[in-house]
DNA sequence: AACGTTCTTAAGAACGTTTCCAAGCACCAT
DNA sequence: ATGGTGCTTGGAAACGTTCTTAAGAACGTT
């Protein structure tokens, strides 16, 4: 192999005895003689010559990277997101660029101006709070934004997500059907579009199926962590006596699990627990944690492909696609194991 | 805020009645005056300029960004790495790219190979397999690499890496200071940098504390994966009955505690399991899971600033920096809660 | 009053690539 | 022979930025 050493498309024109455009026509596969492109690959090979990007995206205008941008990458759901994308993305000949911003709108701002400044081609995200500021940001980006969640009616960006009230309900229903009546809520932080969906999710299905509602048994943990969740669950187990408790997120259902078993508490034999996304984690509790599938890996896999042909089309009509969830019957609610 | 249109150093020049030139002097803190100072500004808010990062890093040579790359992202213990390693480079002014690459060497080439498109300033990666290919595709790399992982000795690349023989003897130790006699290893592929630097420590282990070395103790998962480690877990449990075993990384260790509630065996009074990593997963798991902290925040750091140093030196001495081990015990062994 | 010094501003080159355009040439049809 | 057509190749502009160089203005010194 060749020294890799600074190269570029006039040494290898110089190295071949041809010129600038015609090294960088065959390179890129256009019209040329058999003699010539031998020439050019020969010298290209000798100096280990590697086109720089940035020369090529200020020429073209295109990076071929596609930014995926999450809250937080200890969240498993998003590690789903991850890997279903990075798949998508590379079909499509992008490569994949994970930003982790923070939860708070600034960074997410922040991330969508410097996505004006050309890093990539376009933007996937998953804003965890929704400021106005943040909408302004992203629907005045030169830059094609999709988001994974939920957006008010009014703004005209691709956006895909779950339905987490429907899924909630399904939650409930399943709890309801195994003669659970006191079903506690352990949420997220409601300033938070999931935290928010969810807390109404479960308020519907509790209605619908005629339970009564305590505010007892409703926690809020101060993040979608294990650790505020361990600590919302104690404060939950202080205040009321759930036969079942549903997570917002898997880890806070896990956590549950672990605060029930640090307790002394069965699962499921006293209290059933429900988790939220249906990630490895379920899978790796213990007991093996039921869970509400909300098709991370689906509405990944559609916002990806929204984003693809947002980018080769600008002009499409925005589309708004709803992924509906399903139910993985584990253990924690006296399923297989 | 003003629209997010195509806006260049020329329009905002345009528009303040001023020249290319001193709007970028005065946007990148040069000296002028107060008068065009406040032209220049009032212009750049009102066009909502971005500075466009290709043409920058084509005049500068600089990205500003650092490329992390991990070989999966699914593994607790990367995501500790890029928590670690996004603040570190955040503070140094780097913005941090994190890409998936396979666990093949090829993938792990064709990155390096990238980067030197000039896509980020410097590399920080962990390859898992270390081929002669990948050597010389990184010793001969124009742009700087810090490698978190054991490199052989003749290599002169900046690295940082962990001492797991050391922390498998850690876990032996603890082990056999318990009374347990065969333990038993649940390995990753061995042919990859860590599956073979742990099966060496396991076997000084053993041999130091004289144990009894058997080949039916030793299993091997086809992958450092949950799924694979529940099936290597089972053929170690069909072929020996170990009363303690080590997970050459967490998520193999949660798997073998996974297999083994599910063959009815108690942890830790029949068989005590340790994992390696210690990441969240072990306090996740149930019972929590006694791990060997291989020092994973500590390496991704240390690689982080190293990589950040050779950044602004080239010249500077190559580092290999070592970082020792430490026990974490927790309920899979006796420990507490 | 002439000259040197310092400060502010502008002009223009350069980074490496792609692509438009034109020039050269062989070939074919007239 | 002549003109047109198609193909291969080279020249040069352009993308948006930074930075060097130089020009001009203001000011102080001899």
């Amino acid at each position: 192999m060749a020294e890799t050493k600074k190269s570029n498309l006039q040494l290898v024109a110089a190295k071949a005895g041809v010129s600038v455009s015609s090294v960088s026509r065959v390179l890129n596969g256009g019209s040329a003689s058999e003699e010539l492109a031998r020439k050019v690959r020969e010298a290209a090979a000798e100096l280990g010559y590697v086109p720089h990007a940035s020369a090529r995206t200020m020429r073209t205008g295109r990076t071929d990277q596609i930014t995926l941008a999450v809250a937080d990458v200890g969240n498993p759901v998003y590690v789903q997101m991850m890997r279903t994308v990075t798949g998508i993305v590379a079909k499509a000949g992008y490569r994949l660029v994970v930003s982790s911003t923070g939860s708070d709108p600034q960074s997410q701002i922040d991330l969508v101006t410097s996505l004006n400044r050309g890093y990539a081609d376009g933007l996937l995200m998953s804003p965890l709070r929704i400021t106005e500021d943040l909408i302004e940001a992203m629907q005045s980006s030169r830059l094609p934004i999709v988001v994974i969640g939920t957006l008010p009616a009014d703004v005209a960006l691709d956006s895909v997500r779950a339905d987490s009230a429907t899924g909630i309900g399904l939650a409930v229903e399943h709890l309801v059907a195994q003669g659970r009546r006191r079903i506690a809520l352990v949420n997220g932080p409601v300033d938070t579009v999931p935290g928010s969906a969810r807390l109404a999710g479960y308020l519907s299905a509790i209605e619908r199926f005629g339970l009564q509602t305590s505010s007892e048994l409703q926690v809020t943990a101060a993040a979608f962590t294990y650790r505020a969740g361990r600590k919302a669950t104690a404060a939950l187990l202080g205040q009321a006596s759930p036969d079942a408790i549903i997570g917002a997120n898997d880890l806070l259902a896990v956590a549950a699990l672990k605060e029930l078993a640090a307790a002394g508490t069965r699962v499921p034999e006293d209290v059933a627990v429900v988790g939220m996304d249906d990630t490895d984690a379920a899978e790796l509790a213990t007991p093996s944690l039921t869970s509400v599938d909300l098709g991370s890996a689906k509405r990944a896999k559609a916002a990806a492909k929204l984003l693809i042909r947002r980018i080769a089309e600008p002009d499409a009509p925005v589309s708004r696609i709803v992924i509906p969830p399903a139910l993985s019957v584990r253990e924690s609610t006296g399923g297989p194991a």
